[in-house]
DNA sequence: GCCGGGGCGTGATTCAAATCACATAGCACC
DNA sequence: GGTGCTATGTGATTTGAATCACGCCCCGGC
């Protein structure tokens, strides 16, 4: 489908772009929809392209040897996905797919690389990115190495709790919250044992859901204090 | 003490520069020694510095929330760590700990950023070594969902490998092996663990101690076998 | 040669999470 | 309003790694 240059530069890491660039990217592109579950980037191969969310939730994920899905980071809209060969010319190392009906905007890697070459800002920004990328992984690797595992699930929902109301004593709230399955993959735990804590969780009226689209957090502190292990659950 | 423009050029990363540039670089840097388990940076401060090891071994670590040791990666002589400020002014996110006592080069992380912004071999050595240090993470990271342990200690040791001997049936050797506890907190296991795992492949003679400079592998396709789930333990 | 510390080896015990096997609930689409 | 499908809820059982508590060995320093 047709990409203009308008939608382009609604991402960030574009839109500091000249518009005649943008022509000549967005001529490139194309627009892609994917329905639950589908795969948006296949790991192992030499995808060729950076992936632009425009709508929907992604994940990037891993398999073990045993065939095991292992999660790594959620993608959301307005962000992008699949830079690492831009850097290195390698194979996409992981796979991404929707979590929901998703629309991807595909930019071809070669394109965007002279863009790259030629534009600081955008490749500050992606230097930015990947920096990002590795901090976010040194943190989820420091997860886990917890070995109490409802502590675990603490500290992955704090994780997800907006920055704005960690400090606030006031009830929050986390926006399409992940499943079971999902948060259990991103842990290394098994889905009932997710479900178990947020039995727990529930019981205490720490968290309530509102729907499937909010899981509103009561007490943000105590979930804070559990996360720290300053509590126990 | 002091550095010479010599000793930098002995660092892939550098040996393409420009003597004058060498020579400014030179002046700002120091090296240091380090004991064993001397901390070569901190985590949460703005460190400033980019390390490049001249000798000895490094590790980078996090900690859990209730304070448990997480091995990251290893760093060998020849190599640089630290270098995620350069992209984006953040803390230095691990420590760097040396495993043996070692000597490290400090070049302050504002030269080097001079230097990188009109060098392009160094601004894409640098993306380089961040995108490997993406694709390190993510491999490390699918070690942990394994759920069978002695496997995972195998896939640990299948990564130490030297790539050439992979695919030979020849015995091949770890030079300077991790110690056990290394071993464990790279894996978030306990030290005894991997003691026993280590204990069993020593039984069925797939690998043997050589002092404590080597590991011999003796069966690699068995140790292969056994980190990709095809045999068990 | 003695001492000390770190790394390694090993048994006994504990205990919490995985697994299995369902039941139920909610939602999307006919 | 039914029909799947996915998500969630829950008990029973198993299991295997963590923990604790040692002893031993090796190496380097004194």
């Amino acid at each position: 489908m047709v990409v203009t240059p308008d939608l382009l530069r609604s991402f960030s890491i574009l839109k500091t772009l000249a518009d005649n660039d943008l022509l000549g990217l967005a001529q490139q592109s194309s627009l892609r929809k994917f329905t639950r579950r589908g795969i948006v980037l296949n790991a192992g191969k030499k995808e060729g392209h950076v992936c632009l969310l425009f709508e929907g939730r992604l994940q990037g994920v891993d398999f073990t040897i045993d065939g095991r899905e292992v999660g790594l980071y959620f993608v959301q809209p307005g962000e992008f996905c699949g830079e690492l060969g831009l850097f290195d010319h390698g194979p996409q190392p992981e796979y991404i797919i929707a979590l929901t009906p998703s629309v991807v905007v595909f930019v071809p890697m070669s394109g965007l690389r002279e863009i790259m070459n030629k534009t600081p800002t955008v490749a500050n920004t992606l230097g930015l990115k990947l920096a990002d990328r590795v901090r976010q992984m040194i943190f989820q690797r420091s997860l886990l190495g917890l070995p109490n595992i409802p502590q675990r699930v603490c500290c992955q929902l704090w994780a997800l709790v907006p920055n704005k109301d960690k400090e606030s004593d006031a009830a929050s709230a986390i926006a399409n919250p992940p499943t079971h399955m999902e948060i259990a993959i991103m842990l290394s735990m098994s889905r009932e044992t997710v479900t178990r804590v947020f039995q727990t969780l529930q019981k205490r009226q720490i968290v309530r859901r509102d729907g499937s689209a909010n899981l509103i957090i009561n007490e943000v502190k105590i979930l804070k204090d559990i996360a720290e292990g300053k509590e126990s659950i």
